[in-house]
DNA sequence: ATAGCCTACTAAAACGTTTTGGTAAATCTT
DNA sequence: AAGATTTACCAAAACGTTTTAGTAGGCTAT
């Protein structure tokens, strides 16, 4: 029963007859020790089991080494697969730099006091927010408070912060355009909760491409899912499949996509249907069952996760302002749609 | 930018005349504070903007109020629904008692030296493991060091440690005597990975459920999933319907007996099946598409969450070794099944 | 030979709490 | 009114590091 006190930088000090000035100095590898003595301090600490106390280490360098995770814990926005992918990535690079992850839920109401909290009582470094809405409260506050952090995802103040997204705009612009120029006149849309900018802009991207295609709003039946999972893909595709004119559906989401496909087999009546989706490669979805049924945009939220997590390190590390990073998505069109509309250049970045 | 340096105990304490030492016990509510000064301290506290420095704090006391989850990240495991599900409940119950989860993966093979870290570096109380396997490592480990720890599953040793889990064995025994009593001779069962203790007892319920109702283990066809995602739950439905004998199919969890429905559907051919399920209330699958078509054995995954966390928290805060607690699981018999079987006394918890 | 400069070390302060071991004054006993 | 007890406070040590501001002693350049 591993009951006994730590071993500490002072036994170190004493067994070896140094200073434990020198001791940290030659674990920290200052250059004012000597070699020799960086090799027996090594030596010592390995078999004599020393592992630095982290919160003494904490206490005195102002850096804690940890990042938070909020979640809002509304009861279903929590179990969410795609946060689970996006932590997959957050958790491998946290460990790769050394860090750890703190990881919180809290009503909706009190998060922005658990951000409070974080920030003064010295518990962690930096933060990270997914899912922001325009003019995130959140964002404020951290931007108020000036600490790192980072955003999946942003909103209109994307130069003053650090984040990463993909371009949803664009992402969704093209994936309509490329509808609009196979024919079809009526499509519906499968969106997230547009109080989210990434749903909004993906919106946006859809209008944008039925109005450059020379088509109106009208022809775009718009469908939100407050939510990502349960039975929604399913319901809102029998709904979209209601109106007879319709004859492409784009989905927000695979899960939605997956779900209503579905529908449309239990729904029976074949008119043809083009489908499109966004692809988040959530990593336990298998696509291969709709190959050539759909096209998609694929982009990986575990690399997201990956890129979330370095951006905040650099942020911590090094200081200085974040920084946005626009990750790419890469187009898949199904064999029998017409992909030369694509050849067009992007509309841009625009929202 | 809140840059200026945080208010500090000594600044209460100059700023009341008092001593530290009287605002540290007038905050702590010790008795030996007037009462008058105790108000005062908390007045100045509240409005002077007073936070302790939890690393302080954690320096002198030795206890951190943080509890470690160390997920072994191999690319399939992380992204299970299931530990989303009870990760809820473990978050809500952690903040209701001021503790905060530190949530890290590493691959299989340094997860261990993940606790070493933890256990020496004074970073956390206490360990939260799941997905235990008969004589499990981390369990080995954390029993020799001594430290409070609690397993969501169990294994032979589950006398030695704190531990919550549901009665696997009888719930599979009792499912299967129910459908052998309803006349059922092949039966296929899509169990989990049986290195995992759950999916072993489970199976060791199902082949003693056999064996008593007059029936041989070669009545059954068991079908293993590595994984509970993915397009395991078809695939393995499709292969127990390859044989023409078999007239229900058990099923080790939810997502498994949803897909495996769709192969059933698909595969069109129109014997009578009974299915059967665990089902962990999934916060996102919704059953009600399935109602009066599943047996199922219900037992709330998020409830299990907040068993854990109370279990560890009391654990950290009295001492005292661990204790196991069984939760309850909800039966529920489809209309068109005999479940007067069950009215004979549980098997127990053998396993 | 001596001023200056490296090299290799160190004592002490600091980080912000909690805890130990007090004490002085007020109140209670008798 | 003197001793005992209680009340309300406090100085200093401790937790285990990092950092600051040094200092001896050897070497180099003149």
């Amino acid at each position: 029963m591993g009951e006994g006190r730590n071993v500490t930088i002072k036994d170190l000090a004493a067994e070896l007859g140094l200073s434990i000035t020198t001791i940290s100095r030659a674990l920290n590898g200052y250059s004012d020790v000597g070699e020799k003595t960086r090799k027996r301090v090594a030596e010592a600490a390995q078999h004599m089991g020393y592992r630095p106390n982290r919160n003494a280490q904490r206490l005195v360098t102002r850096r804690t080494h940890n990042i938070a995770w909020v979640q809002s814990d509304n009861d279903r926005k929590f179990v969410d697969p795609h946060f689970v992918e996006v932590m997959a990535g957050v958790l491998r690079g946290a460990r790769a730099g050394n860090y750890d992850v703190v990881l919180t839920s809290d009503t909706p109401e009190r998060e922005l006091a658990v951000y409070d909290r974080y920030v003064n009582d010295n518990s962690v470094d930096g933060f990270i927010l997914d899912l922001p809405r325009e003019g995130d409260q959140r964002i404020s506050y951290l931007l108020d408070v000036g600490r790192p952090f980072v955003v999946h995802g942003r909103d209109a103040r994307e130069a003053e912060y650090g984040w990463v997204d993909i371009d949803n705009y664009a992402n969704f612009y093209n994936l309509t355009r490329l509808m609009v120029a196979n024919g079809h006149r009526h499509i519906a849309f499968v969106n997230g909760d547009e109080h989210f900018t990434y749903a909004l802009y993906r919106r946006r991207g859809v209008i944008d491409a039925l109005i450059d295609g020379g088509l109106s709003p009208a022809n775009l039946k718009v469908l939100n899912s407050l939510h990502p999972m349960g039975e929604a893909g399913f319901k809102l595709t029998s709904l979209a499949l209601a109106d007879p004119r319709v004859t492409a559906i784009l989905y927000s989401s695979t899960m939605m996509a997956v779900e209503g496909h579905a529908a449309i087999v239990r729904a029976g009546g074949r008119r043809h249907l083009a489908i499109a989706t966004m692809d988040d490669e959530l990593h336990y979805i298998d696509l291969s069952p709709f190959a050539g049924q759909f096209s998609f945009v694929r982009s990986s939220l575990r690399d997201a996760g990956g890129a979330l997590i370095s951006e905040l390190i650099r942020q911590c590390e090094e200081g200085g302002p974040g920084k946005g990073h626009l990750l790419p998505s890469r187009f898949h069109v199904v064999a029998g749609m017409d992909a030369s509309v694509l050849g067009e250049p992007l509309p841009g970045n625009r929202r």
